[in-house]
Order: C-alpha cells, then structure tokens, then sequence
DNA sequence: ACCTGAACACCGTTCAAGT
DNA sequence: ACCTGAACACCGTTCAAGT
C-alpha cells in the first residue's frame, strides 16, 4: 500500500517533507504513477494522517489493565502526540487537516466516551472535547514543524532559545524566571497545558 | 520598509504564502534583491512574526481602563490569535518559530506580569506560561494554516467537517453530539481550552 | 489498468554582472 | 552600496504516449 510507503519515509527522514518524487523512489515506480491512486498530495496525506490516528488509538487502549477516564484519556493524547512527532512531515497537518477517515472517527468517539465517564454530558461535554482536541493537535502539529524545520530536534529542545540568547535586560520578570524557562520545551509545556484542562473537566464533571 | 510590504501581502493575500515574487512586485523590484537585506525567506519571517506580537500586544494593551489579570491576559491572547488569523502566511509558523526579537520578549514579560498578579511564583508561574503560550501559539498557528489552505475560511468554520459528510452510523456518542460538534469552530474552541487553563491558574492563585 | 516521459508553472537560493 | 539577470535544483500537477 502507498501509505505504508509514506508513513515509512515520514519516519525514517523525519528532517524532510515526503515528495511525490522520494516516494516515488521508496517505491522504485515513477513519481507520478501517485495520480493514479489519490487525487493530489493533500488526499496523501489524509489518508496517513488517518492512519496516525488509528496507530495511536491501538495502542493506547492496547491496555493490560482497565483504566479510569483520566489516565486513559492521558494516554491517548500522549501517544497521539508522540505520534505525530515521530512522523513529522505528516503530524504537522494535523491541525488543519480533516482526515474524513475512519481512524479519527474513533478517535472522536474515544475522547467523548473518557469525558462521559468523567461525569460531562450536553454542551460541557463538547466544549472540553473540543478544548483537548484543539489543543493537542495544535502543540502537536506544531512540534512536528519544528522537527521538520530543525536539525535534530526531537520535541524535548528548549522551547524558548530567545531567551537565552537575547538580551534580556529591561525585562525583569523574564529575568527573574530566565532559567525556569530554558527549562521548558515542547513536551513538558504539552503536559502543562493538559493537566490544567484536565483539571478543570475533572472538577466540572465531579460537581 | 521591507517587513510592512510583507505584512500587508499576508493581509491582502490571505489565501497564498509570501512569496518572493510577490514580494518583488509589491515593491516594484527584483525579487532576489531581498538577499541584501535578509539571509534568507526565514529571517523575513522572524522579521515580519516579531512585528505581529508587537501589534497584539500594543493593541491589547492600549486599553481605557486598567484591567484585572484575567481580563487582560484574556484580551491580549484573543488579540494575538485575531493577529494570527489576520495574517496568514505569518502566522501560520507561530509555534514553530523563535523570533529572537524584542516584540515577542515584551509579550512574554507582559504574560508572565499577568500570571505573577494572579497570585502565582516560581515554577508554577512559568508553567501555566508554558501551557498560555503554547495552547494559544499551536491554535493560532494552526487556524492560520487552515485559512492559507483553504477557499474563503476565517476561523469561524465548522471544525469537524468530516462529522458533516461521512456516516456517523457505529459511532453512538458522535451521533448523540452530531449537532454540538458541528456547532465547533476555530475560535469558541480556543476559548474553551482558554477558559479551562485560566480556571486552573485562577484556583491555584488564589488558594 | 497501470506506468512512463516530457512538459509546465512555480518555488528558494546563488552569483557574476551591472549602476 | 544596492539591484539585475541568468542559472540551478527542486516542487506539484497535467497529459499524451506507452505496455
């Protein structure tokens, strides 16, 4: 199958986009030959980035033992971030792609079964499925940028090299936190965010 | 100036990425003459991107009245997203990229001054930072390259589109929310992660 | 039914040559 | 000091021609 083919180069080159031509290549066929199974690059890249969606929900729930809502949902995210890090020229769509595929159907459905169990339903429900979707597909596409962009960058580089290179005085809170934030990168900063609107669900959906 | 030519080209031309080209024309002369000024595409960016945190912050901040934390840290990242939007082809590497310049410094000592007045220090001052920054850089980044991808979108689209089209037969909760998720776009799903991170910040402040 | 080869319009970047 | 023009390697996409 092509998307074998693309989600192979999408890993083992992960400084580079995928081309019609490296993928032509990967397969030993003419660069063009591609016209005859998708429509365009774009249909491409649906179909791997649907792909994504169903590795990482495998093997989230590829469990040993039952998990609650939280841990569960946790999970998912995680690996689903880790995912599109790991097959960078294709997660960093992710954001602002509609796969229209199965694998993010059970992905949607997925998220919306852990925060039923957190005791949301109606609007709530909604809202903070929308609030954990958005997020994690945000941070993850755009990690996956900066590992497309970057030479050997994995998620775990600092996120903030402004700062330790610029001059920082005249801003003193900056100043004051300067090592905290070179502490932070892309992944830390990920579970930062998640926690606080995990917080809140878990807190909304108790009361 | 060379950055405003580029500004008002992601302004006007919404739909496309800059462009030497285009950024020739507009300034009636030689593509390649930009070379003199910047290394390369990507300093133009980081030129163009400091400029866009400046505007958003000096916009959000040139306020009537003063504002209490949340308010004001609300503002500017509704602001900033707004910005993104605004300009795509700018925008659209947010979260990707350091513009080691002075714009951004301003807004990172201007969210880290809203947090410290929320009642938070030290290292759980720079990780809501963290989660802020990252959650509102990823949706804007994100939201950006769905309006450069896209015929005729500006944020407000319905999200899941493939909830629309494809058949939701199997998936019992996405059926049961079908309406509500298509209600979702861009931007009251920014706002729904906003207000959770904020809630948790709030609590954590005040506690 | 599937693949090939040539062609097209479009990129970012380099560099010698102009003024 | 700044700009021009030609050139290079690389894109996605189309299409007539092959088997």
């Amino acid at each position: 199958m092509i998307v074998d083919a693309v989600l192979e180069l999408a890993r083992d080159e992960p400084q580079s986009r995928f081309t019609f031509k490296s993928l032509g290549e990967a397969l030993d066929v003419n660069p063009t030959a591609m016209y005859r199974h998708f429509r365009n690059r774009d249909a491409i890249l649906r179909a791997a980035l649907d792909r994504l969606f169903s590795m990482a929900l495998e093997e989230a729930t590829a469990s040993d033992a039952p998990l609650d809502w939280r841990p569960r949902l946790e999970r998912y995210l995680h690996t689903l971030i880790e995912v599109f890090i790991k097959y960078p020229s294709i997660g960093c769509d992710a954001f602002a792609t509609d796969t229209f595929g199965q694998g993010e159907l059970h992905c949607i459905e997925f998220v919306l079964g852990c925060l039923r169990d957190a005791g949301l339903s109606g609007d709530r429900l909604v809202h903070y499925y929308g609030a954990l979707e958005s997020y994690t597909l945000g941070h993850g596409s755009g990690i996956a940028q900066e590992v497309l962009a970057k030479p050997s960058s994995d998620g775990h580089e600092p996120w903030l090299q402004a700062v330790a290179v610029a001059s920082v005085s005249g801003f003193p809170l900056i100043e004051e936190h300067r090592d905290r934030l070179l502490r932070l990168d892309g992944l830390n900063v990920f579970s930062a965010g998640l926690s606080a609107i995990l917080d809140s669900a878990e807190r909304e959906g108790t009361r």
